[in-house]
DNA sequence: TTGTACGCGTTATCAT
DNA sequence: ATGATAACGCGTACAA
């Protein structure tokens, strides 16, 4: 089908505007124009004005391929993602999209989908659009396979890269899962329980070596036994917690190893009568707005600071692209939200 | 700092490989060369095959750029959102790029955080990357004004363009609201209630108004007397419900606005001991599954397939930028979703 | 201060 | 079947 859109008559296909229209208008010579419009100083004021005049009449656009095509630099980056639909990827997307905004570099979003085949499809599509550079953005805080040697620098964010020469930034989950158990003990708990996800994730072991950490300098012992490895699931939240009770009703705290697991503790001490925090104080990880926030009472929780962790790539990715190419695993510090799940016994 | 990365001693700078490397390693000139990858007819198979192996030896990849510039075609695309963090560009943003993923065109993505000069500056930066078209994805489902006439084919998805003229995708929250209804209708309920968010959303006017207009078509009265127009958060859901069972204690269904307003729901339900979905059924919107899915029980919702509306901006792009503009707005058909909160009754 | 001429990497048109 | 050569739109060394 096809309706012609837009009421103004059949105009002759008007080609895009190039720097010699803009040099005709204004008289001078192609050369004369681009180093008007590129602030060269070897050119007379007035002569810049007529130019910079005519290429807003003709609301000219430098075509940015040509001038890539010169410089050797395409102001582009890509930006290889495994998972979109991950809640993780997004921010730290958000961050480095930003970050690369304000600069001139444009991003191209790619996502391989878990694929491995699709990751080098995308990754071939990317180098042939000549992308200045890459972050490649995991699914899950575990290593991943390198890329291997590219003609442009690469960040590896929220996955590291199995190989010690790539540059790898990734979250501190030791750092985080020793802050929230830290935080219910400045709150006076010493009953405090981990219930957590697949044990096969690197972040799960990592947070509860932390919070282990933490009160083994505190003297004090888990609650519970041990600490509930199962799913990042409420339905495992629920699960762990009926246990939990039954082995231990002595528990004044519990952690749990995401936001989601959270809400399901939340769920089963609210069907137990235990008044949260008055009774057992409660802690997420991941500060995912949704859950934590609109929870009952307001989860307080582990923020990862993926946002900043993008920005962050985006920075080093500068610096490599600039020559100033790094190595080895940087780690971001996390940050405690308080709410009202954890405020203090009174 | 910079640690030199690589374990491989100090390389010469390493040229990119073209075309001419090419058909110099294959004993040929560039003309040939450049015939034989590209398939072209008048070419000796011994020759294509010479070059071939010399392209892959290189492992030689064009450069896209300097093909855009001939061709007059960037093969890119621009993704325009107003706010990645909303959940709702997410998907809508995976459809569209698995789409053009399969094709040849990359996606450039870009996010104006629902600022207008931000969304100024990244179109023009779009625009002289010489993208081929652009995909406007707005925040909320009501009208936003049209970025007017461009270069390039636009398609607006999801915020429906101000100008007629335009084409834009959105969902059909009217068919959504009807769809819900009808399901709790055909499993017996009949004290059927509404709680939705803003009302200055025509997302919830619309839901709103396909759920009284299937109600009257089977002579059923609202249960509740209104529709509890609030906020889209689980907190209004909670207060709402409670408002709701002192007004009309008889009500066995409440259709919510969204899945956040339904987890408010099944909340006070549970706390009023009113069986879920024996006593009531609950029915939310949106099928966000990580609220959905993992409530007690999982929430039936109606799914507005944004990933769907993605995916088929991609290809209205396409025709688009083949000549086959379109204007108007198409509207894409929700999906119910079955749970268990809305199982018959026995 | 301005203009000429060349090159960036590729495709397409013409000879050969 | 192959190879010069001219574009594409722009930046820049060099000459004027």
């Amino acid at each position: 089908m096809g309706v012609p859109s837009g009421s103004d008559g059949d105009q002759p296909p008007t080609r895009t505007v190039t720097l010699r229209d803009v040099a005709q208008l204004a008289g001078v010579s192609i050369a004369t124009a681009s180093k008007a419009l590129n602030g060269q100083p070897q050119v007379r004021a007035t002569t810049r004005e007529k130019v910079v005049r005519a290429a807003e009449q003709l609301s000219f656009s430098p075509n940015t391929l040509a001038q890539g095509l010169i410089t050797q630099r395409s102001g582009t980056v890509g930006l290889l993602t495994s998972d979109l639909e991950g809640r993780f990827s997004i921010p730290i997307l958000m961050g480095a999209e930003d970050a690369f905004g304000s600069d001139q570099t444009s991003v191209f979003l790619c996502d391989a989908r878990g694929d491995n085949v699709r990751e080098r499809h995308h990754l071939r599509a990317l180098l042939s659009r000549r992308v200045d550079g890459l972050i490649v953005v995991g699914a899950r805080p575990d290593a991943r396979p390198s890329l291997g040697d590219l003609p442009v620098p690469v960040i590896y964010a929220y996955s590291p890269s199995d190989d010690p020469n790539d540059l790898s930034l990734v979250t501190d989950n030791v750092g985080g899962g020793s802050m929230a158990v830290d935080h219910l003990i400045r709150h006076g708990r010493r009953r405090i329980a981990h219930i957590t996800g697949d044990a096969t994730y690197g972040a799960a072991r990592d947070r509860a070596a932390g919070a282990l950490d933490r009160l083994r300098q505190e003297g004090l012992a888990l609650a519970g036994d041990q600490v509930w490895y199962g799913a990042w699931s409420e339905a495992w939240g629920r699960g762990a917690t009926r246990m939990l009770l039954q082995r231990d009703p002595t528990v004044d705290a519990i952690f749990a190893g995401s936001d989601e697991i959270a809400r399901g503790v939340l769920d089963v001490l609210h069907q137990e009568d235990l008044d949260v925090p008055g009774r057992v104080a409660v802690i997420g990880f991941d500060n995912w707005n949704i859950l934590a926030a609109n929870a009952r009472p307001p989860l307080s929780t582990i923020d990862m600071n993926l946002e900043q962790l993008g920005r962050l790539a985006a920075q080093r990715l500068f610096a490599a692209i600039d020559g100033n190419v790094g190595s080895g695993t940087e780690t971001i510090p996390p940050r405690l939200i308080t709410r009202e799940s954890t405020a203090p016994l009174d």
